[in-house]
DNA sequence: GCTAGCACTCGTTCCCGCCGAGTGCTAACG
DNA sequence: CGTTAGCACTCGGCGGGAACGAGTGCTAGC
């Protein structure tokens, strides 16, 4: 039902090749890499899956004894230094075993990470979770990123949905203060947003319902652009609002201010790679936002997942984490951005299918939503 | 202009008195203690402050090179002792300095604290932050919680206000499909709930306008008790309207749902003494608001500021931590809380003050909004 | 082509001794 | 009588060294 295939690499080649590796040959620089034996291949897939779940080098000995591998260390050793010649895998130190290197990571999430669609009782799991609440589109945000965040067991990125073009669908004006007003406005979309506006006047509901009754009409359907050009026409209170109005509307496709709700950083702060170090440093990273600033530009539309590894990622913070993320939403029209971010040795099958499997979720809500 | 001593204590006695306290007379039980000659408080003071300051026990000859008292290290020495006898110090080590116990904390708050006003720059620099935006009483939550943060250096904790009986001022309803409406209300105190709701029968944006305000000069001021009467004579959606209005209204005061917001959790994470630990816990700590759950009980209703130190914390999980709280609101009609978390040593005149401050200026705002 | 054996590397852990800061006590001093 | 100087003692932290174990590359034999 879904090609594990279809995971496209976050940049193509890694910008900084000569970063980690030994002094031995790097290869994979000009000539056409030999393509892995099947035994290769499997003993790289068991090295990744085991150094995902423990986060120690692991070794020839040590595979052996765990798996049922039918060859002795020795042999294990001769397929790994050839994995560590083709640049699959890196020694730490002289002795205590290999790790993946982002390659090898990349090799594993293209040719042999196995199925990846979520098991159903997380699919289950979630929509039940989904079913729960009966909010507004911008609080799904919220719990999508809880619930991403606690199916991967990583640290979840979500955006909410933004829209390219919005067009307003439906406002209000309630009266606050004899100065003091709430507009509402709904776009096509579903989007809703509250401001205070300061009054110019002393005023009351029954004139503020009057205008909005008055204005809403001749708005509906209407561009931020579109109201501007109708504001140029309009007199004092029409005017205000319909100046309000544009603003707001601008406010909303604003690509600056675009909120990054996150979840689950307890997850990954026990971690033994990010333990001594800067708990600090890790808050700093996702809170404001800095962290999407990062990685957006880089962000194909394609509606599939994208999977960025180590230093393929384009900001520097991000060198040590692997990144698996994806936009949802209705293509053109309104999207989102929504994701995980992890230690390089991260579950990428888990992560790719939960990702994958949020990004429908949330594509379907938006879809619901937003009226034609 | 502001009385310093004017702090209330939260608990009024430490709850387990044998706690840590070496082997020697614990004293403070039952004979009052005699009351600290000039000197000791002097000392008391300088060993709190720089304690606060470094995080490292203090010992006697350090204080003397550090600081111009006029005796020596040996002087200083006796007179510890006596404080530690009396129950203000204790050390944690056989050598090593001496740390301030939870009631030298307390005495100090209470006796040695010079001026608990917040220095006018910072009173200028809130004032300042909170002119920029122009928004809803309940995005000042948010950025109350990021400046008391700020200002405190610490944890921050925030409640949205809560109003005691919530009175709906207005309502709207606005079409999203055909059977999918938003409901947006609008209390006294001028708090804005927006809710989904799934429409019973087909309906467009005409007729639910026209529903709406058939129904809000009805309404208008009712409690969700008055709703809920007024809701059994209606018919069919009017009455599913009522109903719904009703609910949300009792949303707002339930205090089971309060939501606290809370804010530089980064800027604890790097103190020593929750190094090594548990980023986790701490996390945890703050998350879905277990914090406040064991907290409120025991916040008094008085105005001003609350101090609970150490042990006197009502809750095991803050046994380690200090917390000075204030409610805010306009009394007896809508309250919320706010106040920082640190370690037990933790700059409580600046903290006092900075919540105090907070605590003024969230009230004002509270006052302007709600309507009489 | 696979495996057993072997010498070697190197990170980890534990132990031990040193150093420095701090303490309590006692005796001397003004 | 309060204050101070001196002294023996305690204890945590730090650094060096030994023992250990996991892992490696290489070579020779099956």
């Amino acid at each position: 039902m879904i090609d594990p295939q279809a995971v496209s690499q976050g940049a193509p080649g890694s910008p900084d090749p000569g970063a980690g590796a030994a002094g031995a040959a790097t290869s994979s620089a000009g000539s056409p890499l030999p393509p892995l034996t099947e035994r290769q291949r499997a003993i790289l897939r068991l090295i990744v899956q085991e150094y995902v779940q423990t986060g120690r080098p692991v070794g020839s000995k040590g595979l052996t004894e765990r798996h049922a591998v039918g060859v002795s260390p020795a042999t294990i050793r001769n397929e790994m230094a050839g994995l560590e010649e083709a640049g699959y895998l890196q020694s730490p130190h002289t002795s205590g075993g290999r790790v993946p290197t982002d390659q090898g990571y990349r090799y594993f999430v293209h040719h042999l990470m196995g199925a990846v669609e979520l098991p159903s009782v997380d699919q289950i799991m979630i929509r039940h979770q989904f079913r729960q609440v009966e909010v507004q589109l911008e609080q799904w945000v919220e719990l999508a990123a809880s619930v991403l965040a606690e199916t991967a067991g990583i640290v979840s990125v979500v955006t909410a949905p933004r829209p390219a073009v919005p067009r307003l669908r439906h406002f209000e004006l309630i009266a606050l203060q004899p100065r003091l007003a709430l507009l509402i406005l709904v776009t096509h979309e579903s989007l809703v947003r509250q401001v205070m506006v300061r009054w110019p006047e002393d005023t009351d509901q029954e004139s503020l319902s009057r205008l909005a009754d008055a204005l809403v009409s001749e708005v509906r359907g209407l561009t931020a652009d579109e109201i501007a050009a109708r504001a140029r026409g309009g007199d004092g209170p029409a005017r205000f609002v319909l100046g309000q109005l544009e603003g707001t509307l601008r406010g909303l496709d604003a690509v600056g201010q675009t909120e990054v709700r996150h979840s689950g950083l307890e997850n990954i702060l026990g971690l033994p790679e990010f333990a001594g170090a800067d708990a600090q440093g890790l808050l700093d990273l996702f809170r404001g936002g800095a962290f999407l600033g990062a990685v957006l530009p880089q962000l194909g539309a394609g509606p599939d997942v994208q999977v960025f590894i180590g230093d393929e990622n384009p900001a520097d913070a991000l060198r040590r984490f692997g990144v698996v993320l994806s936009t949802y939403g209705v293509d053109g029209s309104v999207t989102g951005i929504l994701g995980v971010v992890g230690p390089t040795r991260m579950a990428y099958g888990r992560s790719i299918s939960s990702v994958r499997y949020m990004a429908r979720l949330m594509s379907d809500l938006v879809a619901d939503l937003s009226s034609a």
